[in-house]
DNA sequence: AATTTAATTGAACAGTGTTTAATTTTCCAA
DNA sequence: TTGGAAAATTAAACACTGTTCAATTAAATT
């Protein structure tokens, strides 16, 4: 019957308003004050009410952190037109650095806010699908970088997540004010200038 | 008079056990979990007593992240009997990694966790003398490299803060946990493979 | 001993995440 | 159309949070 599915549809309305009012309050104050009761202020229904929706804050936040990886998959996609894997390999952490520079609060909560990885740990799924799936895409491409000759002496994993802690280090460095605050030139300069000092060092491996 | 100096060591006695007693509900709660409430209750004084010695939360963790710094400052001292600027450069890192693995909460208060930054940033300072301190000892130890001819083509800047980032990113995935929920090995373990592939890299600059 | 000064407190304010009993609304069968 | 079961929603409470400030206590000085 139709009024069980609309009962549903319904539901999942409401769950996306919520989640939607989370997300515009993250990003314009940050996950600290954004609270329950801003929420259900937001969607105009009392607190409550957002916990018949999902099990804790935590749960919101790995929600929109989900939003966050689905971005940054699709930014990745246009990836697939680049046949040479180290010409892929270095597009790819222009995309990552620029999608976080463009969405420092969702980079935030998508790789150094413990909340939605808190949730992840406390349902012992013991497995993060969205970050796992994403050093997968980096790692097969550093995998077929190998195969035409790079990285020599390297192996697969160290090499991966030592480009992955390279682009996370600069950025997450910016995001979380170790940088402007600091007696060196304007930030995204020098980050700027960092990336392609790393490109240099990869072309050279 | 030698009542005046009593009065300001007491004072000073006091400041000490507030901090003596943060730090040991931090390392063992975490920031948020540490309430100037709990403080107030280990040094047996009530919660006002604490601002007048600190102006806020932020200020208490600014001093406790100075510490932090101190210490880290203080291992990197054996660096002077490291003649070769390269070699020195590596242990370096070395030590920054170890710091960082043996005082996680510290190392996430220097380098990740708001609180310090925002006490930086409020008073307009404008400058953080203690990671510019440690930046600069980097900075100079990459520029004795460049000197001895490594790191050719690169900016001094560039790459000193594209280092930086490297041992940064590796430490903090690690600290804010976005490596032992993924589906790769050993987390100790793909970090000093990954530190290994790093000094390849360094050898072959 | 009285007075000034400094140290310390307790209570209040406005907020937080979360739970739960009570209430309202919605649905469906008689 | 109505009565009762089921679902949705709320209001209030709990135990917290950082911070401020008037009132109190303790100490130092005259």
């Amino acid at each position: 019957m139709g009024v069980a599915e609309r009962k549903i549809r319904e539901k999942e309305e409401l769950k996306d308003q919520i989640l939607k009012a989370a997300k515009r309050l993250f990003i314009e104050r940050g996950f600290e004050k954004t609270s329950i009761r801003n929420i259900a202020d937001e969607i105009e229904y009392s607190p409550g009410i957002i916990y018949h929706y999902f099990q804790d804050k935590n749960e919101i936040f790995y929600a929109l952190h989900q939003e966050g990886f689905q971005e940054l998959r699709k930014r990745m996609e246009i990836l697939g037109a680049v046949e040479d894997p180290m010409s892929r390999l270095k597009a790819m952490g222009r995309i990552y650095i620029q999608y976080a520079f463009e969405n420092a609060d969702m980079y935030d909560l998508m790789f150094i806010i413990e909340a939605p990885i808190d949730f992840v740990v406390k349902r012992d799924d013991l497995c993060w699908i969205e970050g796992d799936s994403t050093f997968n895409l980096l790692r097969s491409t550093v995998n077929q970088c190998m195969q035409k000759g790079h990285f020599e002496g390297h192996h697969l994993e160290a090499i991966s997540f030592l480009i992955w802690s390279t682009v996370h280090g600069m950025v997450s460095l910016k995001i979380r004010k170790r940088v402007n605050v600091l007696d060196v030139g304007e930030v995204d300069q020098i980050i700027e200038n960092s990336y392609n000092s790393f490109l240099l060092i990869l072309d050279r491996s």
